[in-house]
DNA sequence: CGATTATTGTTGGACATAAAACTGTCTTTG
DNA sequence: CAAAGACAGTTTTATGTCCAACAATAATCG
């Protein structure tokens, strides 16, 4: 995405109108009226502003910023299943099929099938994953780190606690429905 | 916030989600592990529930809940172009020309050439384009609220004021280097 | 047992998105 | 003015994602 300056820094909450035919044409930040209130949009601001800091920070490597998440958590749960896997990672299975395939043909991840249940895979890394996981967590790290910046250390446990309740809440509504 | 190289570690600050020691097989919820510290993580988490649920609430209209930034910023700022468009609503401008694209079609925004400048348009919403933003709004505030009995009233322009900074000074961070 | 149901993972279809190359238009500059 | 550059939007290409449908395996229960 590459684009340089301009988010609505100065935009205020509101009305405001732009009457120039050219209005939002080059340099003009455009106003976000309303939607400087909505949590979603901000949301999906940051969101997408982070993911492309840390593809930024790790884009000489070939790892996409998502391998992260999935080779610590198999790191962390040796032996866990692709469907737990995507659960833990909120994403769906299928969307894991792919990314599991390339981690595996890259000999960084082992698929093993269990003699007890042979539907499922035992996932588990080899020392070449954990070796190119400890290189992806100094990147993360360094990331994270300028989060931590921007937030401030005062307001993290906040802001994560926050981002925690919204993602466990609202995941619950679907299970209700 | 950070082990490096992270040896098996599972206790967390804060809260972990179960410690089932190994095996995170099939109905095990799986430990996020030093994920739990990240700001990123949590991010996408949060930001994938909202959009999710943004989706379900919108369902059986056509409109994806992308449209309905798209459709307010317009009605906010008539006479925008598409680049300044694509900038305020932090996607790449192609990424938006389908989407203008399908909402041409429909009749719900105008691209007008302006004679002063043949390359760009100025965009605008129909009349049918009001209705159909004023429908999408009703969902989007009733999401926006759920999200606010979450989030909270109190912490609500906090979470705002943060995530809006980690938006702005990560893409700072772009037009910077 | 045997048939039905649930589960695990994969495939195919439909979209959304970004990055780079490209076209057409304006702007700058020598 | 003409050439070179900047800019707006589209197309092309490559991913990444979900969902629904599927095949293989396991579990249930009649």
């Amino acid at each position: 995405m590459a684009r340089a300056n301009g988010l609505p820094r100065r935009a205020v909450p509101g009305k405001s109108v732009v009457a120039a035919p050219s209005a939002g044409a080059a340099g003009d930040a455009a106003t976000i009226g309303p939607l400087a209130d909505y949590i979603g949009f901000h949301l999906r601001m940051a969101q997408n502003a982070s993911f492309q800091a840390f593809a930024r920070r790790v884009g000489q490597t070939e790892l996409s910023p998502g391998t992260f998440a999935v080779l610590t958590l198999i790191r962390h749960n040796p032996g866990i299943s692709q469907t737990a896997l995507s659960r833990a990672d909120g994403r769906d299975k299928s969307s894991l099929t792919p990314a599991l395939n390339a981690l595996e043909r890259r000999g960084l991840i082992l698929r093993q099938r269990l003699p007890t249940n042979r539907r499922t895979y035992a996932l588990s890394l080899t020392p070449a994953g954990e070796r190119v996981l400890a290189g992806l967590t100094r990147h993360a790290e360094a990331h994270d780190r300028s989060l931590d910046r921007i937030v401030g250390a005062a307001e993290k446990p906040r802001l994560i606690r926050l981002l925690r309740r919204i993602a466990a809440e609202l995941n619950d509504d679907v299970g209700d429905s």
